[in-house]
DNA sequence: CAGATTTTGTCATATTTTGGCATATCAGGA
DNA sequence: TCCTGATATGCCAAAATATGACAAAATCTG
């Protein structure tokens, strides 16, 4: 479960670490430390690969003649991008995301089940 | 059941130490001092782990397709921690709770039936 | 009041987060 | 194909924060 609320800063170069506590539970539970991030609404979402492909298997039976579906869909994917955490537990965000978002200095993590 | 009131101080670096008689129950009937924070109105509320997942298991039952719901659940789960009691009895209250709750020198402790 | 317990403050240490810098990689343009 | 600028990555160390241990102060109990 991840839980709880962090803010963190982010470098000039788009980098920001994760919290410890989230990636404890990633080393523990996940055993990776790769995830998918992709964006959503106003905000990233970052999910272990293992959660990442739970949500793949739902989207796959989901009626796809049905536009709001298959817009849904390729929105959610063609966001999505794989991403490891470095040596000292900070990610990349990218510039396109950055911009979308219009992330500047601060952001804020929140744990939600099994997500960020 | 927790009861009573008590008011504590919180030290530079946000620690809190836990009334000696909730931490006796929390050691007798709920053999853990593990406890779960989070933010719901203008205070914290803190369960022992047994009394957060009953809540957590009332919330799955939900309807999920109502907005409301969905911004409840985001609301309390993202903004809870899970939190273990120190060798004195205390916890850390993060920046973010006091930030946001705007906790200064003290705070005060209500019991709550099965919560704090 | 005396002893036991609880609460608080302080300090040292460990861990986490951040910033800086050098190098590597990549994409687009000439 | 090669060059150039932008972005990504690895590494190190400083700063900030959390944790553990100890002891003083305050409070409670009989």
């Amino acid at each position: 479960m991840f839980r709880g609320q962090y803010v963190h800063s982010i470098s000039d170069n788009g980098r920001v670490s994760i919290p410890a506590k989230f990636r404890e539970l990633l080393n523990t539970k996940y055993s990776s430390t790769t995830i998918i991030i992709s964006m959503f609404e106003n905000c990233l979402l970052a999910y272990p690969i293992v959660e990442w492909e739970k949500l793949e298997a739902k989207m796959i039976d989901l009626p796809s003649f049905k536009k709001e579906t298959v817009d849904f869909e390729r929105y959610l994917i063609g966001n999505a991008s794989e991403c490891q955490l470095d040596s000292e537990g900070r990610i990349n965000i990218s510039p396109v995301f950055r911009k979308n978002l219009n992330f500047k200095k601060k952001c804020c993590f929140c744990g939600y089940f099994n997500k960020i």
